[in-house]
RNA sequence: GACCUGGUAGCUCAGUUGGUAGAGCACCUCCCUUUUAAGGAGGUGGUCCUGGGUUCGAGCCCCAGCCAGGUCACCA
């Protein structure tokens, strides 16, 4: 492995802490009595105590016999005051002369013991008495700089670095981490307000023979044993349905669904969906429920309903306007739509710019008018309602237009966030759509929908009337933490696998082989040996030479090549 | 998938017409007892993303590729 000179110092100085006798990775448990965050937000009642605190050395000041450092814990970060003879008990003052100063580097984790203090200029600081290592660090951190005016300097910004190496980003970067603490705020106040509702969270297949429930190109893989195809769930809405089937009146998920598509800034190939379903209720129900739970959710996790989304500024307060689609697109195209033929509509789409072609249905033209000329109006939450069917293969028919269905799709910063029906309940009906789908598919559209037998023998024993909900969890995080893209909300984003270390060129892998039946040698024979350009045999000596295979030395009887074990 | 932008020290970035690879921070050596983007003096550190090509000479020009970000397409 190649190390850079700043790795090679810090696995020196592991080495000098060992040979003083201190483990530079201690197995004891190190009690703490205190969090940084507990003692900065009532400093006046930890002042003059003692502590003990546990983090990450994250920067350091050093000034003759005293010595400022910033310790992170996991809450926050404060500052620690060493002074060389209240640490050290030798008289070489080793502690702090040759520990703190010499062999501890910043991301090194420490433990401290100390009286908390404020410092002459009113730095809430620990005056440490005792010092402990807990683990030292082999790979420089970066270092961040926050001045006094706020302003962040050598910030840690590179995305592709940040996302490869998460935890890093982590560490150097505190606003990262609230981010991901209020992702767990967001998902712990659904629970909260669907378990105070006594619905029962479940677990449903990940690993399903049929991928149905959504239209999306699937991830397949393979059981051994069984010698089957499984596909990971593109979507749980079928099984959730079964279970409403089988007596429960209010099941939730949260899925880790999984798409084989295309990744952007919206889109990871996994992404978590949560989907409930609620029997004997319809589509109007589920609106005011999903406006009451995000206005929860709004000020459970930013402390108030009104959210700053980019440069708008977002009302999560119920209630939501409800706008069926065919009036949105009245109101943003001027034409009603309402009952025109395929023909009618494909002049209306010409008319205002967008393009047709001959595969496009009813369904499919309303999707592109709303979607094109309507969608980004919608920024303080609004319910788009009424869907046309054969956009809707799972959704009851409307109850007083049987163009349409009972749908809404949920708006916010001109965007979906959810998409909700009164769940279709009549197996002959949803036969006939899945069939439907399977003639799509037939023509070539490799997203329609699989017929799932075993659900339709579901159906037909009997669902209760049911208004079910999916919603986009990590757009619904993006929207309360304000970030634009999906890859700042998930931990661990899907990346193109890093380059591997390099391996020997063909080249060097030739003269390795010359070498290795005859070392050393002489360098000018090898070289005439390889057969070698003179470019291309610099190129490959210096290969060589610097992945510590091969080396070279200088004698009075010329130069020699010599393989290194 | 198309196009645009980028990839140089551990981090953030400069790099002129193609002519000895730079800065700040970090790191190393030294000075300094309440500092805080600490400071002062000196120093170390490079696969200039990879592979070809042009050239006396390439971080820079040309070709191919890799990775990332952005825009668009796709995602009912």
């Amino acid at each position: 492995m190649q190390l850079s000179a700043l790795e090679i110092v810090r696995r020196e100085s592991l080495q000098k802490l060992r040979e003083l006798g201190i483990n530079p990775y201690p197995a004891k448990q190190f009690k703490t009595t205190a969090t940084i965050k507990q003692i900065k937000s009532d400093f006046k009642s930890f002042e003059g105590k003692e502590v003990v605190l546990a983090g990450r050395m994250m920067s350091r000041r050093i000034m003759g016999k005293a010595s400022f450092a910033e310790l992170k814990d996991a809450t926050g970060r404060m500052q620690i005051y060493l002074n060389r003879d209240e640490i050290s008990s030798d008289e070489n003052a080793t502690m702090y002369n040759t520990v703190f100063k010499k062999l501890l580097d910043i991301g090194d984790i420490i433990g401290i013991k100390g009286e908390v203090f404020k410092t002459k200029v009113g730095e809430e600081s620990v005056h440490v008495k005792e010092l402990t290592v807990l683990s030292k660090s082999l790979r420089p951190l970066p270092v961040v700089k926050t001045d006094a005016d706020g302003k962040v300097h050598d910030a840690f910004s590179d995305p592709e670095q940040r996302y490869r190496q998460r935890y890093v980003d982590l560490i150097v970067n505190d606003h990262v981490k609230e981010t991901f603490i209020k992702r767990t705020k967001i998902t712990n106040s659904i629970r909260e307000f669907f378990n105070s509702r006594g619905y029962l969270e479940v677990e449903t297949p990940i690993l399903q023979p049929i991928p149905g429930g959504a239209a999306a190109r699937p991830f397949i893989t393979h059981h051994n044993a069984l010698n089957i195809p499984l596909y990971l769930r593109i979507a749980n809405e079928l099984y959730l349905k079964r279970l409403i089937v089988g007596g429960f009146d209010a099941v939730y998920e949260f899925s880790k669904d999984f798409r084989n598509e295309g990744m952007d800034r919206t889109h990871n190939p996994e992404f978590t969906v949560m989907e409930l379903y609620v029997a004997y209720k319809d589509y109007h129900w589920m609106m005011s429920m999903t406006e009451e739970l995000l206005e929860k959710v709004a000020i459970d996790s930013n402390g108030t309903t009104e959210v700053k989304i980019g440069d708008n500024n977002v009302s999560f307060k119920a209630p939501y306007p409800r706008v069926p689609i065919l009036e949105a697109i009245k109101t943003h195209t001027g034409y009603d739509v309402a009952g025109m033929s395929e023909e009618e509509l494909r002049e209306v789409c010409k008319k205002v710019g967008i393009e047709v072609d001959n595969t496009m249905g009813v369904g499919k033209l309303i999707d592109e008018l709303f979607g094109e000329k309507c969608e980004h109006h919608y920024i303080q939450p609004t319910f788009i309602t009424d869907y046309p069917k054969e956009m809707s293969p799972l959704t009851k028919e409307h109850r007083s237009n049987p163009a349409l269905t009972e749908r809404f799709e949920l708006m916010v910063n001109g965007k979906e966030l959810a998409n909700a029906y009164s769940e279709l309940n009549d197996p002959i009906d949803q036969r006939e759509r899945f069939e439907d789908q399977l003639k799509l598919s037939e023509k070539g559209d490799d997203e329609a929908m699989f017929i799932d037998q075993d659900f339709l023998r579901a159906l037909e024993y009997g669902m209760p009337p049911t208004s079910g909900i999916g919603i986009g969890i990590d757009r619904l995080v993006m929207f309360m933490t304000n970030n634009s893209s999906i890859q700042e909300v998930l931990f661990f984003p899907q990346m193109k696998p890093e380059k591997k270390t390099i391996e020997l060129s063909e080249d060097e892998k030739t003269v390795f082989n010359l070498l290795k039946n005859n070392t050393p040698i002489l360098l000018n024979n090898l070289k005439s040996q390889s057969g070698l350009s003179n470019k291309k045999w610099d190129k490959t000596i210096k290969g060589l030479t610097k992945n510590k295979l091969a080396k070279v030395t200088n004698t009075e009887d010329g130069l020699f090549v010599a393989l290194i074990d």
